[in-house]
DNA sequence: TTCATTATCAACCATATGGTTGACTATATC
DNA sequence: GATATAGTCAACCATATGGTTGATAATGAA
């Protein structure tokens, strides 16, 4: 729990490419092979393996061999630790006008 | 609404490193100056300057200028949507296991 | 065995990125 | 006016990144 802050930054880096963003896409509508998540894309197999890779290590999704393909599946916790991040900040409006609206009201008391 | 994917990378892109993430954190607390923002990191004005800029550009804050500082305000837009993609995203994990229970059920049915 | 398919790896290339320094503008203060 | 402060900009540098090609390994099919 401690290093989440650590991992959160590779989890968005690994998010902030189109290609990348789509594999994820692709991966919510169920399990993939590596050439499945290259066959929409514009881009040799090794290209987008190297993708995968980048997804791989930041913990995203998972690849495990079955015969001489390998299965990819979206690892949810990376994501999770992310909505959490974006949950946090994102929230930061709301408390903000409810602090103006504190704010408002305390300065109506005045 | 269109373009959110289009723009959704960039937002990502931005978050994923680990300075302006502790930028959009900082902000979280209220608004801050370029200056403001600088003063915690090992590095130069200018190059927390530039990460400003790439938050700005990926629509992350708003810059605006009073006097001979520039006050730097989150702008909620922008983490709104990364926190949409990610909700619809993470949530594939219970959809996941709806669907498997779906699927059990009716094999059970067979 | 032989050939095709799936995927990775290493080397390489062009461009992007994160950082610096130095010059500059604009505002504030003396 | 002179000087200090806040910030940007341009140029530059080192490294990271996104892509390619070619070689290789491992499995599947003939």
């Amino acid at each position: 729990m401690v290093d989440n802050e650590r991992q959160l930054d590779s989890v968005f880096r690994a998010l902030g490419d189109p290609t990348r963003l789509r594999m994820i896409e692709q991966l919510a509508r169920g399990d993939q092979t590596v050439s499945d998540l290259a066959a929409p894309l514009d881009m040799t197999l090794a290209g987008a393996s190297k993708h995968v890779g980048v997804l791989e290590q930041a913990g995203l999704l998972t690849r495990e061999k079955r015969g001489r393909e390998r299965i990819c599946a979206l690892n949810p916790d990376a994501l999770l630790a992310a909505r959490d991040w974006v949950e946090r900040y994102s929230a930061f409006w709301s408390q903000r006008l409810d602090a103006l609206d504190q704010a408002l009201k305390e300065d109506g008391d005045d």
